[in-house]
DNA sequence: CGTTGATTTGAATATCCTCAACGTGCGTGG
DNA sequence: CCACGCACGTTGAGGATATTCAAATCAACG
């Protein structure tokens, strides 16, 4: 992993890495008025550059940092103490990870990369302190939030309520509605976790994960080709997550 | 549902809500200075009697509070828009309810009372401001997100990786582990909620949870008249969430 | 090309669900 | 007071879904 100081980074770049993700609606500049984004820019410490399979950060001890993806994407993994292990979540750019760091926990959460990524890190202290000073700033971090506890209570209800194929069609739509709501094409991107790892966010194993995703592909509702996804019939995705004849 | 404006009940009776919960961990003042505690109140808008089974909010168009258990026990729903739903959690006293409506949702959350109960009533912009003017309230309020945030996490390993039987024994134990915080008794409560209701948020169905229970019971671990329960195995209970053999 | 790791597919099994019957506690009204 | 209905809980039998174990296939990479 390199640590790029934000100082470095305004020195040699242009941009301020505040800037590359200043489009994708979620990161934590993008509701600043312009005239405040240098308040921001001073509690941005710095850039983290990690490479697939790397750990941005493994929580423990005292965690005083929360990021956000600038580029790639990361999964956060929970580790029980008896060597079991679950993915919680997917994080793609424009998104915080670290948020349950602002208290202690009892498991210890690791976020790892997926791909050569980058995130930048802000500390929690300043980042209260820029939110008492910029009220935008401080409903902005609540509605990431928000966010945040209602991604979590819709994984509750796929995981507590929907069987494999329904729960399947749920993550892949989702992916979807994310990467378009980031302005890339929803209908066709690349699955960069292996199935194994979509399997452990699911709740599933990678034995029926391929085979739903090699029913679905009969099915004419994807094309797939090991990780390059295409969604050929969104309707038909859409019609499984619903089980119902009315 | 009865709705007493603050003011009525600083006037009628001698303690003011807020009060009522001070001694419970998580509520919102506690980690108020003495002197701030002024503050706080003048944000709590007022508070709410509800009968069982009555519904405290119910989300959706402009949700713009949050809600503090002061007495008895709520629980928290999800509808999906095919009929179906789950209970996401069980809230007790010093619990706040309505964080994921910091921001729209996509699913309508129901807040429902599990028994005779009161819920203090926070106006979110109100919150937000006291928050920007005393840095500890702030904090405590990002513990308290954190908390929610670590719960959820917690339930979504739970769903995605325990058998059904380690699911019922971590939140029996979880349930046990609350009323300690509490200071009430952790071997020893009332479960407020059906055997539907239980296997609804553990993502069960009620024949399973009533089977387990039987179980338990043979093994003498608990000991359950109807919804009165006895922890007698603690140590029990606690080997059944770590089904290793080393 | 052969090795390694990821993915797919198949067959047998386990877990949990569905359906259905039965029991219990409680309030209502005869 | 007892019968009755009703909601809730328990228990059993059979079946569906997803897992486990095992083998075959595929892709990447030296």
């Amino acid at each position: 992993m390199k640590t790029i100081p934000a100082a470095t980074v305004q020195q040699f770049h242009k941009p301020h890495p505040c800037d590359r993700c200043y489009q994708s609606r979620f990161c934590l500049p993008t509701a600043l008025p312009r005239e405040q984004l240098g308040r921001m820019r001073e509690i941005v410490h710095s850039t983290m550059q990690v490479e697939k399979g790397e750990c941005l950060f493994r929580s423990g001890a005292a965690m005083d940092k929360v990021y956000a993806v600038h580029v790639g994407s990361f999964k956060s993994v929970v580790h029980s103490p008896d060597g079991r292990h679950q993915i919680l979540g997917f994080h793609v750019p424009g998104e915080l990870m670290g948020l349950e760091n602002l208290v202690a926990q009892r498991y210890a959460i690791d976020v790892v990369a997926l791909e050569e990524s980058e995130a930048c890190e802000v500390n929690i202290r300043d980042l209260e302190l820029a939110a008492r000073d910029v009220s935008t700033l401080q409903h902005q971090l609540h509605c990431l939030i928000g966010n945040r506890l209602a991604r979590a209570q819709q994984n509750q209800f796929n995981l507590g309520s929907a069987h494999a194929e329904e729960r399947l069609a749920r993550f892949l739509l989702d992916l979807s509605q994310r990467f378009k709501a980031r302005g890339l094409s929803s209908w066709q991107f690349t699955l960069h976790m292996s199935r194994e790892e979509m399997a452990s966010y699911l709740g599933l194993t990678m034995e029926t994960v391929s085979r739903l995703l090699s029913r679905f592909h009969r099915d004419g509702l994807i094309n797939l080709s090991v990780r390059e996804l295409q969604i050929t019939d969104r309707e038909g995705l859409a019609a499984l997550i619903a089980p119902l004849e009315p």
